[in-house]
RNA sequence: GGGCCUGUAGCUCAGGUGGUUAGAGCGCUACACUGAUAAUGUAGAGGUCCGUGGUUCGAGUCCACGCAGGCCCA
């Protein structure tokens, strides 16, 4: 019986099917988690997928590596558990849902109903469930599916109020505004997907104005800012420029009332608002009316330098008055010259960076108050200015006598412009053509022009759209900016620049957190307000909004709770029914938001667990996350709302080490869409090269965090170069091991010292290995681990120690060397099954079970092992130079082998090794019987300098001469350079050696030097890393004999294969006595052709027949083989 | 427009703190080996280290400015 089974050819992907069914059937998976009860745990967070999408191969790379630190951290001891979890919210559901329906937002509540679109909003996502759970497994992802978190779940949505809550009651939850796009015609907000359907930007004229800023502290002095959007001047309460941009101050004349003025525009821009032709003439010359006007730099500066600056307001209406620092020069780093003067007007209501600018500078906008007392824009949501601006410009016009279509009332002026009447009408005048004449005549203007630009409409309406101030709800980030920074120091990211870079810099500049949402499908904002907005509440769990909900009916707002008789679902429309009563016995309505999906996802470290109301046991114990990892793209995503919660609300990280993976591009290096047909199904991809290879390729090819150009060529080359040859080594164990009925015990095992040198040497590489996988693993980088498993694999076990040890294993009887060779091969494949479990589960657990079903301590599985540490004990460092030393001298002696055209088969008398160090020559001498052997010589020579015929070459040891000379290197090194063997005599014997640079006398010492050999006068010589090796190529009688010897015996091991007898067939040879060579061979090697031939005779004949003509380099042989 | 990442052989990638002639695997060419054989070994060809400046005795490596591709945000 073969204890090891044999395996002609490997199918991969079945191996991973057949290992996935064992691992069902025996509950591996469950089994690797209850192994470690009461283990300390190693916690990982696993970041919700959305199921209402199919799975790419780009998720084969994530989940491959949140899967291979898990798997490692089992095997060292920890309990990992690995709840799965499901992103259900969000606006790609309701996208999918609207398209699947015909329907678009506006239909919602109209032609179906908000009951009947959540529902199929819920049914909708979780469509592809199966196609996930399926990819999940078949990848070798281990994660909980049975009992994930999916976000739509009541008590998952309870969590979230709490938490909510909480913030709620640390006064970090508030109702403020933001910029954005807004429809005055439609009267709603647009969202950036509603804007960036096709049509909505169209090219239109508008008036531009480049207005006039008057400096306070200087007569005449303007800074000049450009906008497209003159109604936004009224509200403009600061001016931004670049820090790093150039500035000047020129002396001109305002072109419409052709009074001196001075004014601060950028450098780059002066040519689009001072005429060039106009250089040389004089300010003095210059009479009103003149078309050129002349003009005058008189100063020049920096942006940096107008930081501070303050200016008159340009609408000096008394109730937009503002305190200081409004009306001052801000830094913006979005200015630019490429259009404008460089310099850029803010008006904090009607755009998101002006909005974002000053907020950051502290500086106030240009509102009212309203009734309530709230702050309100001085647009309206009509899209036309509130009376305190109409009054202004309808005075004005009065004033400077500009006359229209009609008269304008204090709130006929809207800004942007869609009463198609007025605007049909012939002496229409807009509003910012108003504002331009105005300022024209009030010396406020510097150049009025049409400019045509692309600006968004309402993809409803065709107006055009507002940048707005719309309500919202937000989380105060802001107020724990140091604290959430600080936090983020403590975590290990991969790479680092994305922790410190991207996300850092995110940190840096945060702005509070904006969790509305105006839409359906989603957790509701547990927030209830009385209508005039003077009472709230904030509700923090479901036994809370059960009891508001009992005082509300007892006060008569409802007839009875909503949820009475129902399944209670927080969700919309059900949680809008529900009428609370205030303090103060009023109503109380929720209000209508939806909160961020990504509140959502990163609350899951408390909403999995259903925390604080259930598992507050199994949270303490698995948070914060030791590791998590996502793509990229999630940096102000998920790890940022990870990150936000747990420091504002448990001020501790969310995370301590992180993943931030690229992407997964085709292998031209183009992203993946279905639309474009490179997209890799991953199921076709598994399927015919089954996920070992596929892991392998991903984590080795390139690092996680680097964009990945999936190649299935490169998945290929994997399979071939590594587990081919994996198999191939472990084939040939097979095959002997089963032969010999040899079976691992380790209780009987040779011990490692009294093995022969190889086997020490191979397994001092393995406990590097290991030590190697483990720091890799340890700081996160697989990529590093996978590729030195491969390498010591395929360049260390297969090619070298298998190769070497070939004989060991067929040659001769069970003895101690042949145990010890067994057990050393079978050491090394049962330890790399283990090391390579986290990358490829299915091969390495089906390797495990076969080399290990027959030992007294295997496990089930090799995921149920526990890690083997490297043993320092068995790393012989020594040993692992000598034998590098004997792999170069190896391959220096082919390749001079190669040269004079001798083949290895023939034996060589001596190879002679020049010897600077004595310890190298140790380190030779220690291993030269394999060499010899590899190599096929009978000696290795040292020369040294006592046989006075080396030839040394001297080279400058630049480091440390760099140090000591810095400058004068070149001539030193040129000097060195020129030496010859008197000069380098010198040095060794003296220890140093004056050398004369530029007239100077400098000492050298023999460390500033590197000596090396390169020379044998008259030899054939190689060299490389430092080893020179010459070789011997005299052939003489004897080993011509010895080679005619080799090329026999493998001549009649050809014929024996193809005999087709077995391994252990034994032969009787007869050679035709035909050449003396040959006959002399058989004299004096006969013995030794017979071993390797396994013959028990050979004999010499005059004539054969029914022979077989043996072809040897120089001439042809007949000879008869036959079975004995 | 801003932040960040990437750019080294035909392809995929290595190249601590700057150091003489920039490496590996695959692919290609030639040869060898033939009891691991649908394997294996050896050698060879193949480079403007994205570009331009700068710092330095010395730059793939450090700095500045660009170019190309990518991600995120406006």
């Amino acid at each position: 019986m073969k204890t090891y089974n044999e395996f002609k050819q490997v199918n991969y992907p079945k191996i991973g099917e057949d290992v996935l069914q064992y691992w069902k059937d025996n509950q591996i998976f469950e089994k690797s988690i209850a192994n470690r009860d009461g283990a300390e745990t190693f916690t990982f967070f696993e970041g919700p997928p959305s199921a209402n999408g199919t799975p790419g191969i780009h998720h084969v790379m994530a989940r491959t590596l949140k899967d291979i630190f898990c798997r490692y951290k089992t095997l060292q001891g920890y309990q990992v558990k690995r709840k799965g979890g499901w992103d259900t919210h969000g606006l790609p559901v309701e996208l999918q849902v609207e398209k699947e329906l015909g329907i678009t937002k506006e239909d919602i509540g109209k032609k179906i109903s908000v009951e009947e679109y959540n529902k199929k909003c819920k049914e909708t996502v979780m469509r592809f469930k199966n196609e996930w759970d399926d990819l999940t497994e078949k990848i070798g992802y281990w994660v909980d599916l049975d009992d994930p978190y999916i976000t739509f779940d009541s008590n998952y949505i309870e969590t979230l109020w709490h938490l909510l809550k909480k913030f709620y009651d640390k006064g970090l939850l508030y109702k403020g505004y933001t910029i954005q796009p807004f429809s005055p015609a439609a009267g709603t907000g647009l969202s950036s997907h509603e804007l960036n359907q096709p049509g909505t930007y169209k090219d239109v004229k508008d008036t531009s104005i480049t207005a006039q800023f008057k400096l306070k502290d200087e007569n005449n002095t303007y800074i000049l800012a450009w906008t497209t959007t003159p109604w936004t001047l009224p509200s403009n309460s600061a001016l931004a420029i670049g820090e790093n941009l150039d500035y000047v101050k020129v002396k001109t004349f305002n072109p419409y009332t052709y009074e001196a003025c001075q004014v601060i525009l950028a450098k780059a821009r002066m040519n689009a608002y001072l005429n060039p032709k106009a250089k040389d003439l004089k300010i003095e010359d210059y009479s009103a009316g003149d078309k050129l006007i002349p003009f005058e730099v008189i100063e020049e500066f920096k942006g940096k330098d107008m930081l501070g600056w303050e200016y008159e307001q340009l609408f000096p209406i008394e109730a937009l008055a503002l305190p200081h620092p409004a009306f001052t020069v801000v830094s913006g780093d979005y200015v630019t010259t490429e259009d404008g003067t460089g310099i850029v007007h803010l008006a904090k209501a009607f755009g998101a960076d002006d909005f974002r600018t000053l907020v950051q500078n502290n500086v106030p906008g240009v509102f009212v108050k309203d009734e309530q007392g709230n702050e309100i824009p001085v647009v309206d949501r009509q899209g036309k200015f509130i009376p305190v601006v109409g009054e202004y410009l309808a005075a004005k016009m009065k004033e400077h006598g500009i006359t229209a279509h009609k008269e304008y009332g204090v709130s006929d002026f809207y800004v942007k412009n869609y009463t198609e009447d007025d605007e049909n009408a012939a002496d229409y005048k807009n509003t910012d053509v108003i504002i331009s004449i105005i300022l024209k005549n009030e010396n406020k203007a510097f150049k009025v022009e049409k400019y045509e630009h692309s600006y968004p409409h309402c993809w409803r309406t065709d107006k055009p759209v507002l940048y707005y101030p719309l309500e919202s709800w937000f989380i105060k980030t802001t107020a724990y900016k140091d604290r959430l920074v600080e936090l983020n120091k403590t975590i290990n990211w991969k790479p680092e620049a994305t922790g410190t870079g991207r996300f850092g810099n995110w940190l840096e500049n945060l702005v509070d957190w904006n969790l509305s949402r105006s839409r359906f499908w989603g957790t509701p904002l547990p927030i209830w307000r009385t209508e005039d907005g003077s009472e709230e509440k904030c509700i923090g769990s479901i036994a809370d909004l059960q009891t508001e909900i009992e005082k509300s009916v007892a006060k008569g707002f409802m007839e009875k709770s909503p949820y009475e008789g129902k399944e209670l679902d927080l969700h919309r429309p059900y949680v809008d029914d529900v009428i609370l009563v205030s303090e103060k016995g009023e109503k109380m309505f929720r209000e209508p938001d939806l909160i961020d999906v990504w509140f959502d996802s990163g609350a899951m470290p408390y909403a999995q667990w259903h925390y604080p109301f259930e598992n507050q046991d199994v949270f303490k114990a698995n948070y914060p996350a030791d590791y998590i990892a996502e793509g990229v793209d999630q940096t102000r995503g998920w790890f940022f709302t990870l990150h936000a919660i747990a420091v504002m609300l448990f001020d501790s990280v969310a995370f301590k080490n992180v993943i931030a993976n690229g992407l997964v591009l085709d292998k031209n290096g183009n992203k993946m869409s279905k639309r474009l047909g490179n997209a890799v199904d991953p199921f076709k991809t598994l399927k015919e090269y089954g996920p070992d290879a596929v892991r392998w390729y991903m984590l080795s090819n390139a690092n996680p965090w680097d964009n990945l150009k999936f190649n299935l060529d490169g998945v290929t080359e994997v399979q071939r170069r590594f587990f081919g040859t994996l198999q191939n080594t472990y084939n040939f164990f097979a095959l002997y091991a089963n032969l010999d009925e040899f079976v691992y015990e380790q209780s009987k095992a040779v011990a490692v010292s009294e093995r022969a040198e190889l086997d020490q040497w191979i397994i001092s590489k393995l406990q590097s290995l290991i030590a190697e996988v483990e720091g890799a693993m340890d700081n996160y980088d697989a990529t590093k681990a996978t590729r030195a498993i491969m390498n010591f694999t395929v360049d260390q076990l297969s090619n070298w120690y298998v190769r070497l040890a070939r004989k060991r294993f067929w040659r001769g009887e069970m003895n101690t060397d042949k145990q010890a060779a067994y057990e050393t091969l079978y050491e090394c494949l049962l330890s790399l099954t283990q090391l390579m479990s986290s990358f490829s589960p299915f091969y390495s657990d089906w390797m495990y079970q076969n080399l290990s079903k027959s030992a007294a301590d295997g496990k089930e599985s090799v995921h149920l092992t526990d890690w083997k540490m490297a043993n320092n004990a068995l790393i012989n460092t020594d040993l692992e130079e000598s034998m590098e030393l004997a792999q170069t001298i190896s391959s220096l002696v082919h390749s001079l082998r190669k040269k004079e055209k001798v083949k290895v088969r023939q034996p060589l008398q001596r190879i002679l090794i020049p010897i600077l160090k004595e310890k190298t020559k140790a380190q030779i001498e220690h291993l030269a019987e394999l060499i010899k052997s590899e190599v096929n010589i009978k000696d290795i020579e040292f020369i040294d300098d006592a046989s006075g015929i080396l030839v040394k070459n001297v080279k400058p040891n630049l480091p440390v001469l760099g140090k000591k000379l810095g400058p004068k290197m070149r001539f030193v090194v040129a000097a060195i350079n020129g030496w010859g063997q008197s000069e380098i005599a010198e040095i060794e014997r003296e220890g140093k050696i004056a050398v004369e640079v530029d007239g100077e006398t400098l000492e050298l010492l023999l460390e500033e030097v590197l000596i090396t050999s390169q020379d044998i006068p008259g030899w054939s010589v190689a060299s490389d890393l430092g080893v020179t090796v010459a070789l011997d190529v005299t052939i003489s009688e004897e080993l011509k004999q010895e080679g005619v010897a080799r090329d026999l015996v493998n001549r009649i091991q050809n014929l024996r294969k193809d005999m087709g007898l077995e391994v252990q067939d034994k032969i009787n040879i007869s050679l035709e006595d035909s050449f003396d060579l040959v006959n002399a061979s058989i004299e004096n090697y006969g013995d030794y052709i017979q071993s390797e031939t396994q013959a028990l005779n050979l004999t010499l004949v005059k004539e054969l027949d029914d022979s077989t003509n043996l072809e040897m380099d120089d001439f042809e042989i007949a000879v008869k083989v036959e079975k004995a």
